[in-house]
DNA sequence: CTTGACCTTGGTGTTAACTCTAAGGTTTAT
DNA sequence: ATAAACCTTAGAGTTAACACCAAGGTCAAG
């Protein structure tokens, strides 16, 4: 896979690539004889990875963090690499914890909300958030 | 609430606080005589509303989506009301699925990982999202 | 009565994560 | 053989979300 093909099939620019590869984030598994940029599926599930983790709201600064893990494995013993991971697993649930609270806050307007072609003052995410006593309208 | 007060509660600075008023994020409930900002409780849930916004990953605009459901319920009616809403929850579920779907990777990792001070050779995010065989060492 | 907190407009600087351009050169596909 | 895709270094521009400062002034607390 060359560097316009993979760029095609994720949805990002041939420089996105090459700046992920500055910034030590993807780097091709090998140049062609032509010094072309040669990806396999590695990569492809790399960038996949480290996408999905962007939008989740990760920095490439801790998405890198994350794929330390691997690059560093050599150099560090299982025992580091499970206090690292640990260490962002709690990150993660307590992102995972905060985005529910919007979720409850998000469906419980929706469902107070009738849907009607009434005004709807009465109905905000910041009423569903303070007072559950809130009906619309 | 003065300024000062308000953005030492949150942990933010004064200029922070003036700069999401000029991006219609927050406008103090009014001024006092001398012109200073005046903010009552509903602004401070309104702004822990937004930091936790922010760190599951909205932007400043999203989160102003967000605070519009409220803002322009005067002019809206409750259905359009519930269907920003419910477009916007959708994006939270999305996000939320995505979240989990790391905390099966990082827990995955964690778990297979011996936690032994061998090499980590075979431990890594990756591996533990793509081959499910994979074992620590 | 003097600090320190506040006000204003308006500008500069910073970091992240790109995006684009230049300028020159090679390779591959049609 | 020409266009499109790739390569390089290196630098400029962009947006978001601030932080910091100046300059000049007002207000409130000890």
């Amino acid at each position: 896979m060359k560097i316009g093909e993979l760029a095609k099939s994720l949805g990002v620019s041939t420089d996105t690539l090459r700046y992920y590869e500055q910034h030590k984030l993807l780097t091709p598994s090998a140049r062609s004889e032509s010094g072309y940029r040669v990806y396999t599926q590695q990569q492809l599930r790399q960038m996949q990875f480290i996408l999905r983790a962007k939008e989740v709201g990760f920095s490439l600064k801790e998405v890198q963090e994350l794929l330390q893990i691997q690059i560093e494995k050599h150099q560090h013993s299982c025992e580091e690499v499970k206090e690292i991971t640990i260490q962002k697993l709690h990150l993660v649930r307590t992102r995972i914890e905060e985005l529910q609270r919007f979720e409850q806050s998000l469906s419980k307007l929706a469902q107070r909300c009738c849907g009607g072609p009434e005004s709807a003052d009465f109905c905000s995410i910041l009423t569903a958030l303070e007072d559950v006593d809130g009906t619309c309208n």
